[in-house]
DNA sequence: AATTAATTTGTTGCGACGATCAATTAATTG
DNA sequence: CAATTAATTGATCGTCGCAACAAATTAATT
C-alpha cells in the first residue's frame, strides 16, 4: 500500500483483482472483455487490473489463433512462472511437501516418513530441510515463491499462527508461523487438515462452485471443514468444525476427549478397527475373514474393505453399521447447516461403493424434510493429496479471495 | 437505480450508506467527522451520504449546544419520523403486531389471541386487520411505513417468501410474501421465530457487537438462530439452524420428527412437562409439589420453576437434568460453531437462576479445550418480545446491512 | 488574556471505476 | 462476393470516493 488508502476502497480493489485472477484461473485463455462479462466488472476496470497484473508478471498474453469470433485477440492466461507455492502437510507419521506453480500444478514433491516419537525439534528440522529443497526447486525454475501453506493435525489458531494442540503428536502451543516466517522470510498460512482439505475440494475438487458444503475428514479421528458462502468457517476464535466430537450416544464408547459416544467413536476408522478387533478376538485364525492377518493388531481399514468386497458378512455388517451412523450424523449436520454438499474424505473413502447407498438412505430418512433433497453426498476423489493441495489452495486463497469468515 | 450502475459499485454504495446509518443509530447525536472516524470512511464520502439521507428525510440535523470541542457543529440524529416498521409475529395461539418508528421505539402494539384450530384464512384475515390498524397508527403520526417483518413458527423459505411447513399450525406451502406484498403494497421480510429472535438480540439485545453467536429459542420446540460474522446464517437453501432436532440419544424418547432422542425431547419445555406429568401421575394430590394443580394436564413450566424455587426436590432435579442436557448440547454446538456467545431464550429463561450454573459447568467440562473459555453463555432478557423485535430488526437489517450469508 | 489542543468543515486535485461511442476483425449467411 | 453478426478493443467523459490543505471555533491550559 504505497499511498495509504482507506481499508474500504483497498478491499474493493483487492476483491476485484482477486475476481479477475480467479476468473482467469478458471477460464484461461480468455479475453479481457470475456473476463469483464464473467466477473460483472466493467471492461475498463478489467483492463486496468490486467495491465497491473501484466506488470507484476502474474499474467501472460498468449496469442491464440482465432480464439473467438472477432478481433484476432491476444488471450490472457495465468503465468505458471508467475509464482510458486509451497504446500506442507505435517501428519502424524509423515511430512509431505509439494511445490506448485502459479496454476497449482505440482513441480516438485517429496514425502518423508517420521516417527511421532521423535522430539519436536527433530521433526521440525526435518520438515524445514524438505521445504528448503522445495524452495530451491522452485527458484531453479525461476519462480518466485509466494508463500507457504501448512496443514497440521490438530487445533490451530489461525490468527496467531500457532498450533494450539495436536493430540496425536503430543505438541502444544507451537508458534509455527512466527518461527517459519523468520526462517524462510515468506508469508506462512496454516490451518488444520480438515479445513485445508475442504479448501482443496473447493478450489480443485468436487466442491467447485459449491458455496456451502461440509468436508468430513476421516483419518485418525474425524475432522470437519465447513465452507460457508465460499469461505472457510472458523468461528469466533478459529476452532470451529470439531464435528467428530459431537456426542451422539450418551451410552456409547469412551472417547479420547473424555466424553462418551462421540461421533468419532461411532464412525472413525480407528474406532471401527478397535471394534472389529475385539469382536474377532476369540475367532480361530483359520476362520478369520480372507486376507486378515493372524495378529489382529496389524489389521488395517483397507483389509476390512477388501474382505467386505469378497463378501465377508462380518466386515460388510461392520461397514453398514458405520454407514448408518455416518448417515445419522450427516442428517444432523444437514439440519444444522443445510449445506449444498457433504464430502466424505480420508480413509473412509476407500469404502465409498459399499457405504454410499446406506448413507444416502439414512440421511434422507432422518433429516427434516425440505432441505435434504438438494443436498448432495459424495466421497472425495483425491485420497492423501486432499490436504496438501488444500495447503496450496490456502495460499492461492489469499490472492484469489479473502479466506475466512470472521 | 436511475442510471444502471454495476452491481459491484452499487453494493459498495449501499454498504457505505448502511454503515453510516448503523453508526448513526448507535452513536447519535454525532457529527459527520465522527461518523467518518467510526466507519473508517472518508469524511467527504460521509458528507455525500449524509446529504442524501437528509434529502430522504431519514436523518435530522439537531443543533446541540457545545456537543463537542470545536466548531459549533450541528449534530446528526436519525429521524424517528423517517419511517415506520411493522413487526408481526404469528405464534401458535396468538398474533402480535407492533409498529415501531425508525429508531425502533414501539409506537403501537397489539396482541390478539387466536385458536390454532381456526382455518388458515381466518387467522390470516385477523392478522391482516391488525396490521392495517398498525399501518394506520403509523401513518397518523405522519410516518411512512418502510416494510413489514414477519416471524413464523416453522420452516421458512426466505428466498421465495414462503412458509414451507409449520407443524404446530398445520400449515404448508403458504406464499405469504406474495400475498401480503400485494395486499399491503409494502416490502415483506419473513423468517422463522428463532432466526428473528437472534437478529433481535443482535440489534437490540445482549448480542450487540457480537459477531458470532447462537440463539436457542425454547418454545413449543427448540429452535436455533445462528449469527455468523454479524449475519444470519441460513445455509444453502435457507433452512439452517434446526438445532432442536439434532439426535443426542439413539435410545431416547421419540420425537415428532420421527427420530429418537432429539435434543428437543431432552430439553424442550414441553418434553419436560410431559416427563414430569408422567412421573407424578401416581403421586397423591396432597403430596404434589406446592402450587401444582390436581389436574396435571394443567401443569405449566412456570409452575415447575416456582415449585423449584420453594425447594421442591423433584422439580429441582428435573430442572437440573434439563440443564445438564442443555449444557451437553451446547458443548457440541461450541465444538462445531465456536461461537462467542450462546443465548438461551424463550420459556427456559424463566429458570435462568436455577439452570445457569449447571449449564456452564457442563459446557466447560464437555467441550474441547481452547474454545470454551471465551464463549459466554447467557439467558435472554426479553421474553416474548424477542421475536417481534426481531421482526422489526429484519426490516432495519435490510437497510442497515445485508442480512444473510449466502 | 493569550496560547494550545482538539475538533469540525469547506475546497481542491487525483485516481479508479463505469458507461458509451467508435473502430476493428472473423465467421456466417444470402 | 457483399452484407450481417458477434466479439473484442480503444478512447473519452462523468461520477464517486479519498487525501490533503486551509480555515473556523471552542475547551482547556498557562
Amino acid at each position: 500500500m504505497t499511498p495509504p488508502r482507506s481499508a474500504d476502497q483497498d478491499l474493493v480493489r483487492k476483491v476485484n483483482k482477486s475476481l479477475v485472477l480467479n476468473t482467469l484461473r478458471l477460464h484461461a485463455p480468455i479475453s479481457r472483455a470475456a473476463i469483464a462479462k464473467l466477473t460483472g466488472l466493467n471492461r475498463s476496470t478489467v483492463t486496468h487490473i490486467v495491465n497491473a497484473l501484466l506488470d507484476e508478471n502474474l499474467v501472460l498474453e498468449q496469442p491464440v489463433p482465432s480464439f473467438a469470433v472477432g478481433r484476432p485477440s491476444i488471450a490472457l492466461v495465468l503465468n505458471p512462472l508467475g509464482g510458486a507455492i509451497i504446500g506442507v502437510e505435517i501428519g502424524v507419521d509423515f511430512v509431505s511437501v509439494v511445490a506448485a506453480d502459479f496454476v497449482a500444478q505440482p513441480i516438485w514433491q517429496s514425502t518423508q516418513v517420521i516417527s511421532p516419537l521423535s522430539p519436536q525439534a527433530d521433526i521440525l528440522a526435518q520438515a524445514e530441510a524438505v521445504i528448503d529443497q522445495a524452495i530451491c526447486a522452485a527458484q531453479d525454475r525461476g519462480q518466485h515463491v509466494i508463500g507457504i501453506g501448512v496443514g497440521l493435525p490438530g487445533l490451530v489458531n489461525v490468527n496467531l499462527g500457532e498450533l494450539v494442540y495436536a493430540p496425536n503428536l503430543g505438541w502444544r502451543s507451537l508458534p509455527l508461523e512466527q518461527r517459519w516466517s523468520q526462517r524462510f522470510q515468506l508469508p506462512i498460512y496454516m490451518d488444520n487438515e480438515a479445513n485445508l482439505a475442504a479448501l482443496g475440494e473447493y478450489y480443485f475438487g468436487q466442491a467447485h462452485k459449491v458455496e456451502n458444503f461440509i468436508y468430513l475428514n476421516s483419518g485418525i479421528g474425524l475432522g470437519g471443514g465447513v465452507v460457508i458462502a465460499g469461505k472457510l468457517f472458523r468461528g469466533g476464535h478459529g476452532f470451529a468444525g470439531e464435528i467428530g466430537h459431537v456426542q451422539r450416544d450418551p451410552q456409547g464408547e469412551w472417547c479420547g476427549c473424555g466424553r462418551r459416544g462421540c461421533w468419532e467413536t461411532q464412525v472413525g476408522p480407528r474406532a471401527m478397527l478397535r471394534r472389529l478387533q475385539k469382536s474377532l478376538a476369540d475367532t480361530p485364525t483359520d476362520l478369520l475373514p480372507p486376507g486378515f492377518p493372524a495378529d489382529l493388531s496389524q489389521l488395517t481399514f483397507e483389509m476390512i474393505v477388501n474382505a467386505a468386497d469378497t463378501g465377508d458378512p462380518a466386515c460388510l455388517a461392520a461397514l453398514q453399521e458405520v454407514a448408518y451412523h455416518l448417515g445419522a450424523g450427516i442428517a444432523d449436520l444437514v439440519n444444522v447447516f443445510n449445506p449444498d454438499m457433504v464430502i466424505i474424505g480420508g480413509l473412509l473413502s476407500l469404502a465409498r461403493h459399499l457405504m454410499l447407498p446406506e448413507i444416502e438412505k439414512t440421511v434422507r430418512e432422518q433429516s427434516l424434510a425440505p432441505s435434504v433433497s438438494q443436498t448432495k453426498i459424495t466421497f472425495s476423489e483425491r485420497g492423501k493429496d486432499a490436504c496438501i493441495f488444500g495447503a496450496v489452495a490456502i495460499v492461492l486463497d489469499d490472492i484469489l479471495r479473502e479466506a475466512a469468515i470472521s
